[in-house]
DNA sequence: CCCACATGAGACATATTTGTCTCACACTGG
DNA sequence: CCAGTGTGAGACAAATATGTCTCATGTGGG
């Protein structure tokens, strides 16, 4: 029964497209489909049949985007220790998907519309949590809402991905750009 | 002579016409002609008298831009006092300008092209100054580049402007929120 | 009053992208 | 060898946005 080899290489196939697309998204985001295709190496038809259209691949991409995210999130461990340690790994294992979500959130069209996708709220909660975890430890001041500091984190990733890209921040600078700006902002100063 | 008239007001409604459009864009960034002639008021023949294409709004609406940064960098007298209180003058001034700046950021054609306005190089020299002023007098720490503060107040303006769209965060505390998280990661902490 | 001129409305061609379809080709397993 | 299947190439229509044009209208100045 070949559906089964079909399935299977459709399923490799198709993540080599959304990785392809992603990369090529980050770089140029008005990308046409044919530019996607052309990327990832097939042809136009053979894209539709993964993704019915644009609009199907680029929710495609911010599924991928969230997986990635919820993946870094879970590796980091966000519960345990300091909560600015805690902040640290996250930025490091979210380094790999910097560019995807620099596209996403770039992507306004994911924003406009009232329906967006739950990943995204979930994710929030998961980010915002370490946030008030060391605003209640007295790690972090207490001025800035976990709300914000949430959306800033995801702010200075973008601005970092889109800086790496140009060339104006190293890559192996990332973490320590992206992490020690937002904790030096968010971890409460010594009192002198 | 009518043609006084004529160029005087064609330049206050070319001033209106760009506002409208700078605050449909911010909200729509992908808004047609149509959609921006409509918010002006004034019928898409008529937009097209102004500004010859698409393009040339967005260019024009980048010149504002430009022009708006370069007053509120004026106006925040960056080599006066401290300069953290400098930085703090400049997000002040730059917030009437922020949803703006917001839609030029995520505009990727504005970046992709390999001529992009001499203005934002200006801009980036003049608060790169004052980011490198503040390590020069120790009241910054050194382990973030200027270019990299530079860019990340531009990322933080852009997200707390869309932020504060969506509801998530209040306008009036937007110069704190961006300063506030901008410089304490960039002023040194006392040492306790 | 009259004329010049800016405007609005709309028609029209054009360009671009997209989505769908067909068909020939290559590969693979039986 | 051959049937099944995925793929590439390309044709095609449709949708959308853009740029250009014409013409009627209204208004303000001379």
């Amino acid at each position: 029964m070949s559906h089964v080899g079909y399935s299977c290489l459709m399923a490799l196939d198709r993540d080599h497209v959304l990785r392809s697309a992603a990369a090529l998204l980050t770089r140029k985001s008005t990308a046409t489909m044919d530019e996607v295709a052309k990327a990832a190496g097939i042809s136009r038809a053979t894209l539709h049949r993964h993704f019915a259209g644009r609009d199907a691949l680029v929710r495609a991409l911010e599924a991928l985007g969230i997986a990635e995210c919820e993946g870094a999130v879970s590796r980091a461990r966000l519960d345990d220790g300091p909560a600015g340690e805690a902040v640290r790994r996250l930025v490091r294992e979210i380094q790999p998907a910097a560019g995807l979500l620099a596209f996403l959130y770039g992507e306004s069209q994911l924003w406009e519309g009232d329906r967006q996708n739950d990943g995204w709220q979930r994710l929030d909660a998961r980010i915002g949590a370490v946030f008030q975890r060391g605003q209640r430890t007295g790690e972090f001041r207490i001025d800035l809402t976990p709300v914000w500091l949430t959306e800033a984190l995801y702010g200075l990733i973008a601005s970092c991905a889109w800086a790496t890209l140009d060339g104006r921040v190293a890559a192996r600078d990332f973490p320590t750009m992206v992490a020690e700006l937002l904790l030096g902002g968010a971890v409460r100063r010594e009192e002198s």
